[in-house]
DNA sequence: TTGTAGGCGTTATCAA
DNA sequence: TTGATAACGCCTACAA
């Protein structure tokens, strides 16, 4: 298997020491001059400039493996999905905050190394060393809900840089960055209280993830503000939808309508469910957004959605997600502590709600 | 700057000391258990399932540098690109490239470093060793066009392992992969004459990138099979439009179907523009394809016009792309020389050519 | 101001 | 069958 052959491929590439002989100097002081003299060290003007001559001659370039692991760091963040890292129907979610965890990255000089769930190097779902292989990193970022807990523990534990995508607080000692949804779905419900909604609605699906806990919780205590404790409280006030949504119809639709409610709120999913089926509802109904009633989504529209009128709502800010969550791995690396883990999301006009019906906003 | 602070992060990473230690074996023995023993050298079974044993439990990860300093490989494969590799703007996107990449890469054993060429480190557009970083990987694979010529080319003179993606013959030395769009191109126009087309015209964009003179290339070298020489050295066959496209108007259209052109082929670029025009100035002119003439395009559809009715032409297999490109580059690491450099590309029906107006195909 | 020496974590060559 | 020991190229106290 070619195990002779002509490796070591490193072959004429000079090194420190060749510099120094050409320049008549000890390699520590080609290190000194080349490695930028931290330390301050003083140096004659000539012997620095003997070095960077013989550096240029021989073509000298460091070797960044020799470099690391002196360094004993290797500037290298680990980013792990438990699914594929580029999966081609998820796409919509992770890509954005690839962006900008490739962004942060580079500002900050790390390199990334990616590393997926369903990788060789015997790393299967089942196998419980699966996670290990990030320890090759510097650090390593987590994305996804299926991450396994116990696997991620023992990172923890001993000490090994993470940081966790998604709020993910059951994990005693985790870092975690998150959107926060709380406060953007108040902010929702306070823009449709102050255009005269009082009675407004929230379909969300059956599932009990952080993400659309935080979203029900922001939406119950602006509704607590805005309508009173009664309107929050009200069982009503709050649907559960399975995937499928097949509750979601044309007559659920009205007779919310007739019962006084002028806005519905959804909240955003992978698959969009939420939004997907009230919107069919809605239009099956014969009726129309902002003028019959105001619809309201939690997050972005799905790609497919998205060319129709554009939702009020808000937008998560991924790009900005996954570049927090790189300044609060770097952060624990350079031994300062957590940064700031909840990011903001933009309130978003859109086009679907205004004044209810039947009232001059 | 956290220059002094609890650095040396290294912390629990475990070494081959430690499993050697808790094993209660030396060292080197670790080494060769953990290391597939490729000497051959026999070992106890014992020994062997203890250093197993502890390796697991400590959750021990061979150090990336160290390995490559020491043994020349770490089954790392370095992916450069020298502009963002997840960039905003979806369509310049390397994605589906990398989708082969990360599936060919994990089949053979090799986790990916993603290396973005805007890092610092002192690794900005201007600074000569920003591919340097890339020497941690044992062999690196290349995305876009602006690599810097002669820091690749420096790596190539000293025999480290590098793949372009694109086809890329000015640099001497240096091993690609591309599409063939050569023949994609003429197989597009053999079909457009097998319907009965005689007169076809190429639209392509006004730039001097291999991936366009190959489509013209292939565009004439079928025109010359099909209609005979002289319409394919006949310079109106080709036109080099700018973006935006101004000059394919309704009328421009019409001109050349008095003339006689029956089909229009365009190429695809990263804008769409040539085809985007196209499209644009036959709907204005009242003209459907295939009725009225026939269209074909050489790639795939801008996102935005993938709803529309699918061109005929060809699809630029990128996963594919991305796994040859892994497969070549593995082949060097191997020392077996290159392998297949040219991707064929699919042809697709699609349903916007079909004979030529007034004639029975 | 410069040089000496030791170590970073692995692999590889020999002895034992 | 296993264990010293010497690289690999660079960094960094510490000594000169």
């Amino acid at each position: 298997m070619a195990e002779k052959g002509p490796s070591r491929q490193r072959r004429g590439r000079p090194r420190q020491a060749e510099v120094a002989r050409l320049a008549g100097v000890s390699q520590t002081t080609v290190s000194l001059v080349l490695g930028g003299n931290k330390q301050g060290i003083a140096l004659h003007e000539d012997t620095r400039a003997r070095v960077l001559a013989a550096a240029r001659e021989l073509g000298y370039v460091p070797d960044p493996a020799a470099r690391r692991l002196a360094a004993a760091r290797n500037n290298l963040l680990g980013v792990f999905s438990f699914t594929a890292t580029f999966p081609t129907a998820v796409e919509h979610s992770y890509y954005p905050i690839l962006v900008g965890v490739e962004q942060e990255a580079a500002a900050q000089g790390y390199d990334l190394v990616l590393f997926t769930g369903s990788s060789p190097g015997g790393a299967q779902a089942g196998d419980p060393g699966a996670l290990n292989r990030v320890r090759l990193a510097d650090g390593c970022l987590f994305l996804g809900r299926h991450v396994p807990d116990d696997q991620l523990r023992k990172l923890v534990v001993d000490g090994y840089p993470a940081v966790h995508i998604g709020r993910r607080d059951e994990l005693e000692g985790l870092a975690w960055v998150g959107a926060d949804y709380v406060a953007a779905s108040a902010e929702v419900v306070r823009r449709l209280s102050a255009l005269g909604h009082r009675r407004i609605v929230l379909v969300r699906e059956d599932d009990d993830a952080p993400a659309s806990t935080d979203r029900e919780h922001g939406f119950r205590t602006a509704l607590a503000e805005c309508a009173g404790p009664r309107a929050a409280d009200d069982p009503s006030a709050v649907v559960r939808t399975t995937h499928p949504a097949d509750d979601i119809t044309p007559g659920w639709v009205r007779d919310r309508l007739a019962q006084g409610v002028t806005a519905f709120v959804a909240e955003e999913t992978d698959s969009g469910a939420a939004w997907r089926a009230l919107h069919t509802a809605v239009a099956a109904a014969g009726l129309d957004a902002p003028d019959d009633l105001s619809l309201a989504l939690l997050g972005s529209p799905p790609a497919d959605l998205a060319a129709a009128r554009p939702p009020t709502g808000f937008d998560i800010p991924r790009a900005e997600l996954g570049a927090a969550a790189v300044r609060m791995l770097t952060a624990q690396l350079s031994g300062e502590e957590h940064t700031e883990p909840l990011v903001a999301c933009g309130f978003r006009a859109g086009s679907t709600a205004g004044p209810p019906p039947g009232r001059t906003g």
